[in-house]
DNA sequence: TTCATAATAAACCGAACGGTTGACAATGAC
DNA sequence: GTCATTGTCAACCGTTCGGTTTATTATGAA
């Protein structure tokens, strides 16, 4: 069922622990026990949040000894952000008519302020 | 363990069905018949798709006699683009690596050209 | 060589997911 | 009224998910 690139790419993203650990990554290279470490988990539950990062393209790992050094690849969230993108007229037209509301709604309140 | 708003909206985008029906609703407002018609799936199967995207908030629906009228909400949308937005230093960083790549390889090909 | 550490793999568990069928409620048409 | 249409709900089914425990593979350190 998850076969799509977005499929994948969202459904990473559809977690606290994966989204903490990509916030992780953005401060720098880290170690899959680093990774871990934040998460009240065993670390074989937090290396299969990893896979699944991996899987989405979302990190890359190479090894060092016998720690995996895990790095973010920004490239698939890149593209999911350009699918959000597309969306941006509708809710500007959905902020627009907030802003009307809440003009109008000012005048309601302090007609003459 | 679907809680957060971010957790639920990116769920909700997990899935090609429910991504295509959000296409089909930024072409105006639709029943949920409407909404199911393209899809090989029953009405109670794509019924569930159409809950599924209410309960993220992407979409509202009034009752108008026997159909339902859906229609897009696109702020959680614009919620996750912005959370998105965050990394786009990161896959900028990327492109610069990999535009100077191909440069360097241009002038291994071509010195004089 | 022996022991500790980093990480994955495999088996398992309960809950959630994506889908179906069948029953039901509400509305519209006749 | 009766009948058809629109949609939900509840129950069920097989699969996936998020997590554990246990075993195993590599590597580093003594």
């Amino acid at each position: 069922m998850v076969d799509n690139r977005l499929d994948t790419v969202f459904h990473a993203l559809a977690d606290p622990t994966r989204r903490g650990m990509l916030a992780s990554l953005a401060l720098g290279e880290k170690s899959v026990g680093e990774l871990a470490e934040p998460f009240a988990m065993t670390l074989a539950g937090a290396s299969k949040h990893v896979k699944v990062l991996e899987d989405a393209g979302l990190l890359s790992r190479r090894k060092a000894g016998r720690t995996h050094v895990i790095r973010l690849e920004a490239g698939p969230l890149a593209e999911a952000e350009r699918w959000l993108k597309q969306w941006e007229k509708f809710w500007n037209v959905r902020l627009d008519r907030l802003q009307a509301l809440v003009e109008s709604d000012k005048k309601k309140e302090s007609p003459n302020g």
